[in-house]
DNA sequence: TCATGATATGGGCAAATGCTCAAATCTAAT
DNA sequence: ATTAGATTTGAGCATTTGCCCATATCATGA
């Protein structure tokens, strides 16, 4: 009757209790075995294993991909291309209505981008901010990108000083080792003076000419509701953000806001802005967005051409396309 | 109360069979949802998604990964490196004992092989044959490697006149689109005069140059004892086994056998290969193999310089370690 | 048209899993 | 050394899952 420890892992004391929960988790999902076969190869109880597979789960030691394209998903993908003269596009299988679409879009677009950087020719890759570029950072595996550099496009200080909550430059780099370069300025200027000022500091003149040269750019997209972030996030006041919507505002990329033809606006907030305005004639910008209230943002965004990419769920592919 | 089919996924009756099992299992895994939550979700009966999920499983359309390197298994694999001077060596986490240690290997080898096919750099593969890389293959998801080559070391007619069953590049070049080369030639000449005829062969020359010039080499390993596969499928009699073992024959790779300290025995099987000598000398060579038969042939591959890098599992990796 | 075999479907049940709660253990500051 | 607070552990139980079996549906050929 063997009692466990045969692998000769758990005897070692020093395992850390992420390496247990690994390797439960590893025995479950690869292995197959059952918490009781698991609870006895590890020579621990049976609730100890579920609680480590649990928390692998939790902590994102798992990864679970579907290798199946669904022919609807793909059908949906070349569409979209069709439809806005785009160059690539990438759409998640719909996660059960109502949820956060981030739930099925984040996983699926992780994969995607660690591609892109494991590709042996060095590239750069300029990167917006916000929730749901943090969301597919957290579900990007370790990879080594070090030959890469990362550039950020907007500043990393939010209006009260502190660093902007959704920066993402800072957690792409953990997982990818790439060269960094965070823009170190307020997001936005108080007025020109400022703006000429910060502008015209060494490192952030090197952070947008780096940006301005870069292969690729990976950005969000804000819509301009009620709850706008950028409004939100304290970027713009109540009556900036209902002005911007008189002058036709419908969304932002990196905080650049936009009408519903795709036009940026003449409007102080945007010339106030620190970082560059995505340069959509020097690279491909892909963007990442899914949900209902990123729609008429995006519809403009792809209509205008400020985007040669997009990741979206299902449910926003379909309501892009059927008009 | 919806009933599901909101996704606007399940009306479509053109749907794929494996499109509904994929959209189910990344409901499941992805989406966290409960059997019952599919099954309202796709408009389907609860034991009808249980069904179409242990099928997406059973076809391995899920890919699991931990994306955990554990502490112990980084351990052997830098013991691995130094011990036998290796300039790679990976090491899977152990599978419950008893059990086929491929189905902790394959699984854990196949991405890290997705990653040397992702690259866009050009690159010619040369591979072996054997159960363990065909069980490999089979956990490759698709990439697209169209610009790689893959050659064969190896013959692919078995002695009776039927394909090798065991032939790994016909499914390898599915898995990544690259162009492929197999040779089309018996594994074996019977004597001197067969095989200068097959190796006089346009295909069989152009196969063996391209498989020298290989950038890496990937090969399984084989044993020599009562069950060797060279034996088992017919490429040796139980008398030459007899001599060859007599001779010191310990392995075997690509049907090449060496003795204890990892020298290829100057015997006339060894003299009759239609394919290639690995070419230890012109390119990496990385072996895939685990499992105590396995051991004296990989300690002696290992000690004689004849692999550049290894997979193995735990168990395997601390029996080669301990002496 | 009907018979026949193969495949798919849903009910029912045993096994496996996830979660809550109280006890135990550990940590750290007095 | 002691004690308050936090974390970990295992028991019990409700939920979920996997699987067997009887029935229904489908395809095929007489």
């Amino acid at each position: 009757m063997t009692k466990g420890n045969v692998q000769g892992c758990v005897e070692d004391s020093d395992v850390s209790p992420r390496d247990l929960a690994a390797r439960a988790a590893w025995l479950s999902f690869v292995g197959g075995m059952t918490q009781d076969q698991i609870a006895q190869e590890l020579g621990i109880s049976r609730q100890r294993a579920q609680r480590l597979v649990a928390r692998a789960s939790a902590e994102g030691l798992i990864r679970v991909r579907i290798d199946h394209p669904i022919a609807r998903c793909l059908e949906l993908e070349r569409d979209l291309k069709d439809r806005f003269g785009l160059e690539a596009a990438w759409v998640s299988p719909g996660i059960g209505t109502g949820a956060d679409p981030l739930i099925g879009l984040a996983p699926f677009v992780a994969p995607v981008l660690e591609r892109f950087f494991e590709d042996t020719q060095s590239k750069t890759f300029a990167l917006g901010t916000g929730r749901t570029l943090k969301t597919v950072v957290e579900h990007l595996r370790t990879v080594d990108g070090a030959h890469h550099k990362l550039v950020s496009l907007i500043g990393n200080v939010a209006p009260d000083g502190s660093a902007s909550f959704y920066e993402v430059i800072m957690r792409f780099a953990e997982k990818t080792r790439a060269k960094h370069y965070p823009m170190s300025a307020p997001v936005s200027a108080r007025d020109d003076a400022e703006l000429v000022l910060y502008r015209s500091l060494p490192h952030v003149k090197a952070s947008r000419a780096l940006a301005k040269s870069a292969d690729l750019a990976i950005v969000g997209i804000g819509q301009m509701g009620d709850d706008a972030p950028l409004y939100v996030d304290g970027f713009l006041t109540a009556e900036e953000l209902t002005d911007l919507r008189a002058a036709g505002g419908v969304g932002e990329i990196c905080g650049h806001i936009f009408d519903g033809a795709g036009r940026y606006l003449d409007h102080p907030v945007n010339h106030r802005m620190v970082g560059v305005q995505v340069p959509v004639q020097e690279m491909p910008v892909y963007c990442v967005a899914a949900g209902d209230s990123k729609l008429p943002a995006l519809r403009a965004a792809l209509g205008g051409g400020l985007l040669a990419g997009v990741f979206t769920d299902e449910r926003t592919a379909r309501d892009l396309i059927s008009q």
